[in-house]
DNA sequence: GGTCTGTGGTTGAGTGTTCAACAAGAGGGA
DNA sequence: TCCCTCTTGTTGAACACTCAACCACAGACC
């Protein structure tokens, strides 16, 4: 952190939209959580990773691989299929081709639960995003992520520690 | 939620953006997060309660106000505030006319923590969010965002349990 | 005055996340 | 073959957040 140059201060109108920005995140964010837990027992993040996994072939991913996709850390993956697995939503399997490797299987349970909770999720997204967005806005929505995104995920390419 | 009417699901470049955003958002707080931690030792929740609290007068505010101003629940702020208190950055003090009241202020030496640590934030928010937008998609993404604060706030007009 | 209900704030237990340290296999070069 | 280094995945402790229960006061109503 160069310390010499000059700090760019936001305008107030930049202040503004950065406000916004964070507060409807941790709104959206809580209340889609809070959705999925108390109609499947099931938080954000472990959604995500259901997602992934039914979308892949075999509905299997290595452990690492899944974690970049979700942009979580190892370890924190680690902790969160332990949890699945407990609930008989995933199963482990070991790799085949390197003795380090672990997979990631959705269950035929853990579809079903998957299943299940996309309807909440989607109408969540519905309802709380997408229809206060017209078309044209929510593109730009899109392009303007996902630019941050590009620019964020190979700048620290690893999230994990 | 209601499951006798039909779930709006989400095209493939609504699911698209979808995806970038939660990305984006994921990325990005992460990475604010970790430079004011490993910077000023402290994380984004302590930094946006400083940032009220320095905006206003007396720089104090009431326990539920600022649970109300930042979208986190009474009992968070409660522990958030515990732990500023013991570095020193925040005080507690009795409110006057409220014999429940309790306001948060901020010390001199948690203002000068905040003013260093503004620098980091505000520089962050600037290499990895504005530049990335034009003027006018800048101003989408607040307009959006401004109405999904809107609608998700007097919803669930406590967010905290 | 008394009770009743609602709000403000805290507490402690349970849960999820981070962080640093670790074991074990992969892959390279001498 | 023997190192050396990097990657993979896990572990346990420390830390942050959630949730439900709780006490204390405020305000209204009788």
């Amino acid at each position: 952190m160069d310390t010499t140059t000059e700090t760019p201060w936001l305008t107030e109108s930049q202040q503004h939209v950065w406000r916004s920005y964070l507060g409807a995140t941790t709104l959206l964010m809580d209340r889609l959580d809070r959705d999925l837990r108390t109609a499947h027992d099931l938080s954000m993040p472990e959604y995500e990773i259901l997602v992934r996994l039914s979308e892949s072939p075999d509905r299997s991913i290595r452990m690492a691989t899944l974690a970049a996709q979700v942009s979580h850390s190892r370890s924190r993956v680690t902790h969160t299929i332990s949890r699945l697995e407990r609930k008989g939503i995933v199963q482990r399997t070991q790799a085949v081709g390197d003795g380090r490797g672990v997979s990631a299987v959705l269950t035929d349970h853990g579809f079903s639960v998957l299943e299940q909770a996309a309807h909440t999720h989607v109408r969540g997204v519905h309802a709380h995003l997408v229809e206060h967005a017209s078309p044209e806005e929510f593109a730009v929505l899109g392009r303007v992520m996902q630019r941050v995104v590009d620019q964020l995920d190979d700048a620290g390419s690893c999230p994990a520690p």
